[in-house]
DNA sequence: TAACTATGTGAGTATATTATCACATAGTGG
DNA sequence: CCACTATGTGATAATATACTCACATAGTTA
C-alpha cells in the first residue's frame, strides 16, 4: 500500500502533470523556451483569444510551472525553471518510441 | 504563429502529459518502475477498485505510456519505455524548485 | 460442464476543465 | 479627467474525466 507521504507526492506531480496537459499550455511551454513574452505576444503566437490565454498562464503559475512579472501595462512571463521544458523532451521520447512500434507493425505486413 | 506540424505535435504531447496527470497513474507508474505487474496487484497496491484500476491503465496503454502482455487469466502491465519515467523526475524538480522558493520566503519573514 | 478467478465494459452520476462573452481593473498618455 | 491598452475575472455552457455498480468475457481447474 501507499504511504501518505507518497500519496501527497503523487498528487502534487499529478498537479504539475496537469499544467502541462494541454496543448495550448505546451505551445506556451515551447515558445518560452525563447525567453519571457508578455500576453499579448503569446496570446497572438498560440491563436486565441486574450481572456483565454491568460486563464492557462495563471493555471501553470499557480502549478508552479511559470512565474511572472510586471511592467507597466504588460505582464511578461516566463519558465519558471529550466527542468519545465524536458516534460516536452520526456513526451517526444515517447512519442519516437511511439512512431518506432508503428515502423516495425508495417514492417511486418 | 503555429504551423499544422507543430500543433499536432503539441496535440500529441498533451495526450501523453495527460496521460500522466493523475494520482492513480502515477502511482501506478511509480510502481511500475520496479517490473511490470498484473492488474489485482497493482489495484492492492494503489488501494482502488479493479475496474477503475483496469480503466486508467487501458488509458495509458492507448497513451503510449504502458505496455501489457497476457498470461493465463492475468494481464500484467509494463513500462513501455523508461522515458516514461523521467516525467516524474521533471515533476520532482519543479516541486524542489517550489520548495525552495516557500524556503526564501520564509526567511525573509 | 460448472464453479471460479482475473479482467474489461456499459450506463449513470458526479465532478472538473475549457472556451467564450461581457465586464472589471490597472496602468499610460493626451 | 478621459480615452486607450493590456490583463484578469465572473457567469455560463459545452465537453471531458473519474468513479461506482452491475454485468460480460475469457481463461482455469475441479
Amino acid at each position: 500500500m501507499i504511504d501518505k507521504t507518497k500519496a501527497l507526492l503523487y498528487e502534487r506531480q499529478a498537479e504539475i502533470a496537469k499544467a502541462v496537459a494541454h496543448p495550448l499550455r505546451i505551445a506556451v511551454l515551447d515558445f518560452l523556451q525563447d525567453g519571457e513574452k508578455c500576453v499579448c505576444e503569446i496570446a497572438e503566437h498560440v491563436g486565441s483569444e486574450r481572456s483565454n490565454v491568460s486563464r492557462h498562464l495563471t493555471l501553470m503559475v499557480r502549478a508552479g510551472v511559470l512565474s511572472c512579472r510586471k511592467d507597466g501595462l504588460k505582464v511578461f512571463y516566463m519558465l519558471k525553471t529550466p527542468c519545465v521544458a524536458d516534460f516536452l523532451g520526456c513526451a517526444c521520447r515517447v512519442l519516437k518510441q511511439q512512431a518506432k512500434d508503428n515502423e516495425r507493425l508495417l514492417a511486418a505486413l
